[in-house]
DNA sequence: GCATGATAAATGAC
DNA sequence: GTCATTTATCATGC
């Protein structure tokens, strides 16, 4: 029975949803324009959170997926990091 | 000012990819994780409802009995205390945090 | 069918 | 000991 509680309260945790575009946005910007030290500290996480509208936990989360799965797509199709580059350019470039 | 994930392939900038080759030519490799069995995290839960910290005689039984190192199970019990502290913050709950169904 | 967010083992810094 | 991580796995979204 404890089992059985347990688990529908595990699946009730990880029904996921989706992030805003806005904040997948968001986050990607910061994560390209890091990519060098993409590591967040504090404080960039609050704002971070703040903006998207989302938990710290979700930010490390976000990051901790994004730094792995970005490094595993090396020498793939990484397109999204010459688009924002590009983005940045253009911010910078004006 | 902190942060070297040395275990693993760290954001050394572009360089990304390291062999895991020491100086010495020691090669140290991270263990694959591999998720415990149902009956393994029940009697790990047993024990974290009793209390959160495991005395070095528990552990050496836990290991034992669910044929688990007792390295494995030291740092299970600091991961379900991590995760009990978050879902304590997640309830607003300072108080009690060790209910396995009121935090699962 | 993979993309994505959350969680479970495992590591290392402090 | 805590705790921010890495990594694989899970469960869901679409």
């Amino acid at each position: 029975a404890v089992m059985i509680l347990r688990s529908r309260f595990l699946d009730a945790r990880r029904k996921r949803r989706n992030f805003s575009k806005q904040a997948t946005e968001i986050l990607n910007e910061y994560f390209y324009s890091h990519l060098s030290n993409p590591y967040p500290s504090e404080e960039a996480k609050e704002e971070l959170a703040r903006k998207c509208g989302i938990t710290m936990s979700q930010i490390s989360n976000w990051f901790g997926n994004k730094r792995i799965r970005y490094k595993k797509n090396i020498g793939k199709a990484q397109e999204e990091a010459n688009m924002y580059a590009a983005k940045k350019a253009a911010v910078s470039g004006g | 000012t902190h942060y070297i994930p040395a275990g693993a392939v760290p954001f050394t900038g572009e360089s990304l990819m390291a062999n895991p080759l020491d100086c010495t030519g020691t090669v140290t490799v991270r263990k694959k994780r591999k998720p415990y069995s149902k009956f393994q995290t029940l009697e790990l839960e047993k024990e974290f409802l009793f209390n959160a910290y495991v005395s070095k005689q528990k552990r050496w039984e836990l290991a034992r009995n669910l044929n688990l190192t007792e390295r494995q199970v030291k740092i299970w019990f600091q991961n379900r205390r991590m995760k009990s502290k978050k879902n304590a913050q997640r309830s607003g709950d300072s108080q009690n945090s060790n209910n396995i169904i009121a935090n699962n």
